[in-house]
DNA sequence: CATGAATGAGAATTCATTCAT
DNA sequence: TATGAATGAATTCTCATTCAT
């Protein structure tokens, strides 16, 4: 994150402004929309003045991009720790548990949190940024890499492709539409046939 | 797209009009890019004057929306001209096909084509619409249903959706990221495993 | 009229489209307010294509002065109508009558009337035009100086002026206001206490 | 005027900024007509840039408002200093003070700040903006309820509503229709007859 | 006469960014 | 460092009017 800002924050001050700016870039995401977000806003809404904001970033997209990178971090970790907690299950088990923390996140109705996951999103789609291959996802390729015996394939690239955006994007997809189908066990059970059938097929000749 | 436009064309010259606009809005999302996309560039590169441009569209975002349906309806016409080609072949052989043109539609390397479909993803996405329904892996569903004997338990509603989101939405995401595994051969067996693999599996206990 | 008209309306029909035209151009005035009466508008709205219109007005303006004037002859005769009841009555009781009228027409609850007129003496105003000496108070001022006897000193300019704007400006504003006064006996005292102080009492020194 | 303003002026500069944008302002429409009041136009004028205008008032309409609401503010200070001398004065002295002091407010005759004050009238008849109860008009209703004796009956609502907007639509009128009148002995004399006239006259029965 | 497609000057307003204090 | 006043290019959109069909 550091190449991204204009100097390393020294001091314990510094670091407390930029999160503050982040905070209030958040915000006017979640309650405002994307079109509200202006320097100006942004600023006044952090308590700074605009002047300040531009000590630390050169610029909006900067912002942006910051909060993207600070939010992907903290999901990252949020859900590493879960995994933690089922470390040493069998792997069925695991995954099992994966898609169900993914769609517990996913369908949670904590507003916030859910808003601002899909203005990053949104975001990040217009600029072309990758949706970052998810953590929670990308562990179940691992789970599967590591689970030996049965003759376990390892996936090849595009298949990890397709496994991974399969699962976070139909769960993107159901939040977009506020399907009601959205944290049902129905909808939870698709998606472990989505995974399961996937993993267990073979690859077709 | 009649909903769309401010006024139902009423004489050939106006329906001309609006084809030729359209065809300027995309020509700049191709070769400047959608920063570029200013209305008054628009009506210039269109033959326009800037005030015809909005006897017909009441506002700038009408008129991307409108090329956005416009371009989705022709990929539907083209999808739904193909499909017609298998009609009569076994199902398993048709969703094969199926899986197979869709990922052609997406996998184009003319560059015109590319960058515009490109554009337009972003687009949407910025925008949160949500991807339409697609023909052609609803026809899948529709195809899998049909196909009786073999104890096929037709699909409920929560599997549907997953089943033909996740299709679309990864490859919507290749495109997005201009992946380099769209379009190989590898890709779309991984699509086809993904399919099959949910078809084939049966529900999770 | 005439002159403000391109042609001369030799046909019954062309009367009949300038009607129409100005009835469009009213209820505008009424039902959307000012800001949105816009030619194209105006002629959707009068069921006829915008060269039509042009075909019978020069230019906006002219269309807005020629409904002030039509309303004010329509009120001019409206008035001149109702005075006509009260042709033989004593001056005094003449004059209390007028005053009744002009009350009871601003008072009036049908909104259109009253949502005309004053959008029309806004327009009227921000032209500069003279709000025309109205013909009820006017008629005051003549009643007054025919009623001879008593030695009736004529009114001048001056007075003649003050008096009978002060009647309908006040009326005007009470409109404006919204005033809850307006259409309450004690108004319409404090209306004649108004007209017959001026007209009772000598000039001052 | 601080409730009209975007932000709060928290330098003297900023201040300064705002008298000149309205400074500005009014010299245009001086000048050169309220047709030509577009904010950029308005802007350079001003010497400022457009942004500038913007950064303190939120669209041209509160320009304007402000411009008005400053000239309101400072004739009644004019009217309240004239006012005060002749405090000592007897009630039927002060008022026909008051109406002098009055008719002289409106009879400007100085080019700029007459063809500003009609300008505002315009507008502010434009905008239906109804004239504020003016100071120098209540205070005769003030002189006479304080004027214990002679049997002086107090007025009662409507009377006042009557009697104060009279007076100053009358002179408002006026100089909206830039009466030959205005300013002439005549003109004061009707207006001291409308005002002892009322007010002697017994309420009718 | 009637139509309505086309015009285009010009208006209001925004917002990322700079820089003197 | 922090402030916030100032910038101004750029953008969207309006609407009276014309004129070919």
């Amino acid at each position: 994150m550091a190449d991204i800002l204009r100097k390393t924050p020294l001091q314990e001050r510094a670091r407390q402004t930029i999160e503050t700016i982040l905070d209030a870039t958040a915000r006017i995401l979640v309650e405002e929309g994307g079109d509200r977000l202006t320097t100006n806003h942004l600023a006044r809404k952090a308590g700074f003045s605009i002047g300040t904001v531009y000590q630390y970033f050169p610029n909006k997209e900067t912002i942006v991009l910051a909060l993207i990178e600070r939010q992907r971090e903290e999901t990252g970790r949020r859900i590493r720790s879960m995994l933690d907690d089922w470390r040493d299950a069998a792997p069925e088990k695991k995954i099992r548990e994966i898609v169900r923390i993914l769609h517990e996140a996913f369908a949670v109705h904590r507003m916030p949190e859910r808003r601002l996951a899909l203005a990053l999103l949104k975001i990040a789609a217009a600029r072309g940024l990758p949706s970052p291959p998810n953590v929670a996802v990308q562990a179940i390729v691992g789970i599967w890499g590591e689970a030996n015996g049965k003759g376990n394939v390892p996936l090849n690239e595009s298949e990890e492709f397709v496994l991974t955006r399969s699962v976070i994007e139909v769960l993107r997809q159901a939040t977009l539409q506020s399907s009601p189908l959205l944290g049902t066990p129905d909808f939870e059970e698709a998606l472990l046939r989505l995974v399961f059938g996937f993993l267990h097929s073979a690859r077709p000749s």
